[in-house]
DNA sequence: ATGCATGAGAG
DNA sequence: TCTCATGCATA
């Protein structure tokens, strides 16, 4: 149970020309989203609307001069970022958000959809795989920052409706029909297998090596370009960071 | 809950 | 090209 799949002699490990590549320590400032979207209609929609993260809002400034309730917020991270960065801090908060939205009985696709009610600028929508992944700390220490606030502001918000039985009927969603779906490509256990075995030994590896590796594995060079890029990213998750 | 994917921004 | 934030689709 330990199969080197594909590995037999390629020439995959080795890497002559150290291409240690970047290290990058993080320099920019990715705090958080600004994006609107309900449901993919992924047909002709799907390189217009996408989204547009990065850089925004949220990125050290308020553009134009319109801070309100955000304000706060945007303070609360600043002022104590100690706090805010802290690790343990992050997961207390993570955990008591959960427990909390539960007992208010909102799902996580609730929650996504209801920041963008909250008019903070630069704030919309985030989807259930978002807010799943900042109550179970699967985001970057970054990404969990940039969200607290975020989310802090809505639980309060909605903590503060509940006591004044607020009850709001939304529309249930209309889904576009007929749209073409985006199809989700499968690796197969074997394949994965292999993959991580290079990723043991070489978690960067270069263009020509990737396509090695995809033709070896009889998969498209993409599938393995990104398989790579997501697998890096896992490691820099929170839950498995060295940090706590 | 999580796998594979997209796209903006930065080299 | 990579990183990073994020999401659709699916198990």
């Amino acid at each position: 149970m330990f199969q080197m799949h594909g590995m037999e002699n390629l020439d995959l490990m080795g890497d002559p020309s150290g291409s240690m590549t970047t290290l990058t320590p993080m320099s920019e400032t990715p705090i958080t989203s600004s994006h609107h979207q309900l449901h993919g209609s992924y047909h002709s929609m799907n390189h217009m609307m996408s989204h547009h993260h990065h850089g925004g809002p949220l990125s050290g400034h308020t553009p134009g001069s319109h801070h309100s309730a955000m304000a706060a917020a945007v303070a609360a991270a600043s002022l104590h970022p100690d706090q805010d960065t802290d690790p343990r801090e992050l997961e207390a908060f993570a955990e008591r958000f959960k427990q909390r939205r539960i007992k208010l009985g909102v799902t996580q696709a609730d929650v996504g959809k209801a920041l963008a009610n909250l008019k903070l600028p630069g704030v919309g929508a985030l989807s259930q795989s978002t807010i799943c992944r900042f109550e179970s700390l699967t985001l970057s220490h970054n990404n969990m920052i940039a969200l607290k606030p975020i989310l802090q502001a809505w639980l309060e918000e909605a903590e503060a409706q509940a006591k004044n039985k607020r009850r709001d009927p939304d529309a249930p969603s209309v889904l576009p029909h007929g749209e073409k779906k985006r199809k989700r490509t499968s690796i197969a256990a074997p394949e994965k297998r292999s993959l991580e075995a290079y990723f043991a030994v070489q978690p960067r590896p270069s263009g020509e090596k990737i396509a090695a590796i995809a033709e070896k594995l009889d998969l498209k060079k993409n599938v393995v370009r990104v398989w790579f890029c997501n697998q890096r990213q896992k490691q820099k998750r929170m839950k498995f960071a060295a940090q706590h």
